[in-house]
DNA sequence: CGCCATATTGCAATCGTTTGTATGAAAGGC
DNA sequence: GCCTTTCATACAAACGATTGCAATATGGCG
């Protein structure tokens, strides 16, 4: 009864003698002895760990609070989990330049999945070039060579554009950083689709992302715009939803004086008061796509970019 | 060159001559040499990884996606990045009854963080009984063996109640399952503070926490309870949202027809409108008690239990 | 009873590090 | 010039599993 035989029998291997089996699992069980998966993982030259990365490179203070992200770590960690591999989560503030080389030699992760690029792009294209299993959530660039999915984001911004002055708003409010490549897509598109109605280009305004100053300032941006604004298009729904609390204050009525335009439609979109018009992205699908690329990765297949198409979901701000 | 004197150069060990010690660093640059962690952590038998588990026993549709699992694990995740230690994220529907000492045998974890006790306050207990390094996020009971940080759930309850009656309600419906222990004590403080005031018991309505069931079950609970109502407490801030949604929907005005008291304080509880008043649990704090309790519990010392008191928020439903 | 085929079990190498100890080389004192 | 001390590097044993191959036990058959 050496390691040798425990592992097999452990491992249920037809090697070894059916009761000779049964006596190593009974014994096994009671001293409730589990093989040590470092050592496993060590040996097989295989982790069965997936490392989630969230890269914070534009918005230090941010708490991986976002709805969106979370939604979007809950389907990923559901399709993970189904099939059998475990997730590493890394909340990483990019500092140095081989941060994204650091989590892929360290040799504990089987595949690495990014949710958004922040302003990483140049660093993830590098990684890319020599470590296959390896998707990003966010935006696609012609020409790129990392694995991306995502949402069309000009397609997005073009939708809120059009919903917004369709709903009579002449001069519009782009909230949101336009540093980051999926946000400064959506602005691009917005810009596009007011271009072509003949109306003059939105304001724009940074937001962070951390809740506490978010509210002062979007405040403090509505008071500068003024009377101007007759249309609001948030670069997420947590925005849109902060914006509609500073309209309400103001006295504004949404969708009558102001029209407002969200993007994500994460659940509790729908739960505001007025419920939010809004851009969607289907997390749920989104999730699978970038699960489903990874493994293909994995396997040694040479898995495409994916681009979905955004949808505007009407409801009573725009 | 061999492994030793590279191993010990990369480690910036003093045994080693320092232009030796230089070539070789230069040398791993240049070919992106790095350790692997698996090899490492097995050797030195000690992962730097910290098991963050969340258990859906009662919720098996939900989809990590409640904004206060995520804030928490976004504070988490900040202090233990900052300790130098990973994340291992697991969501688990306990379906054996060994899902626990599974986690904890692997060999993989130094220490595991429960985010919310879920109905398996046996199974808990039991790992805890020879299993030092853990700690949950969740209710006391006296008595219990296992460390605790959580805040008081009884007394939040009471609050609410409080509140929901010094604001003029008379008859009052709770919303959520009481079944776990942490929302069943929230229920019974409520029950408490308006017996105090002989008031009757309260309506329970169960309410499940996915998203796509929650905002149908509120309205069938509410259409039923009828016209009686005029006091809302749910047990968390998203089913609150969802309840105020409900009300507009219905025409009911708040907080002069019915009010509402959230539970939680999640950052958009101050966006909704009217701004939500609600019991706050100091998600920050309540973290980094955890963290410190396992850190602790890691050093071999013995962190006791920690229960923190809730506070009233109050906004603008109540 | 002996031999061979087959069913079990044990040996030992391997995964890639870290670290205690031994060995070798340079340097310093007499 | 030789012996001792120090400094730098190499050797080898862990960590705890898996797995190819060798060794032994078992059983059938002549």
């Amino acid at each position: 009864m050496n390691t040798a035989t425990v592992s097999r029998a452990l491992a249920d291997s037809p090697l070894v003698k059916t009761d000779t089996k049964a006596r190593i699992q009974a014994l096994a069980q009671a001293h409730g002895f589990r093989p040590n998966q470092m050592a496993r993982r060590l040996r097989a030259q295989r982790t069965g760990v997936i490392g989630v990365v969230v890269p914070l490179g534009h918005e230090k203070r941010q708490h991986l609070s976002d709805p969106f992200f979370m939604t979007m770590l809950g389907h990923l960690a559901d399709a993970l989990t189904e099939n059998g591999y475990d997730i590493m989560l890394s909340r990483v503030i990019p500092d140095t330049a081989d941060w994204l080389e650091a989590i892929i030699g360290s040799g504990m992760l089987d595949g690495v999945l990014l949710i958004g690029q922040s302003d990483q792009f140049e660093a993830i294209e590098r990684a890319a070039a020599h470590y296959r299993p390896l998707v990003a959530w966010g935006s696609h660039w012609s020409g790129q060579r990392h694995c991306s999915v995502g949402t069309d984001n000009f397609a997005g911004g073009w939708l809120a554009g059009e919903r917004l002055t369709a709903a009579g708003a002449r001069r519009i409010a782009f909230l949101g950083e336009v540093r980051t490549p999926e946000i400064g897509q959506r602005h691009a598109g917005l810009c596009a689709a007011l271009q072509a109605q003949g109306l003059p280009a939105p304001l724009q305004f940074d937001v962070h992302l951390a809740s506490d100053v978010m509210e002062r300032e979007i405040s403090a941006h509505i008071a500068q715009a003024g009377e101007d604004i007759d249309g609001v298009f948030a670069a997420s729904d947590v925005i849109a939803m902060t914006a509609l609390r500073v309209l309400a204050d103001r006295g504004k009525v949404v969708p009558d004086q102001v029209r407002v335009v969200g993007y994500d439609d994460i659940p509790l979109a729908a739960q505001t008061v007025p419920r939010l018009t809004t851009v969607r992205q289907d997390i749920a699908t989104g999730a699978k796509a970038m699960v489903d690329a990874l493994f293909a990765r994995i396997a040694g297949e040479d898995a495409a970019s994916v681009q979905m198409i955004p949808v505007l979901v009407r409801r009573d701000t725009a």
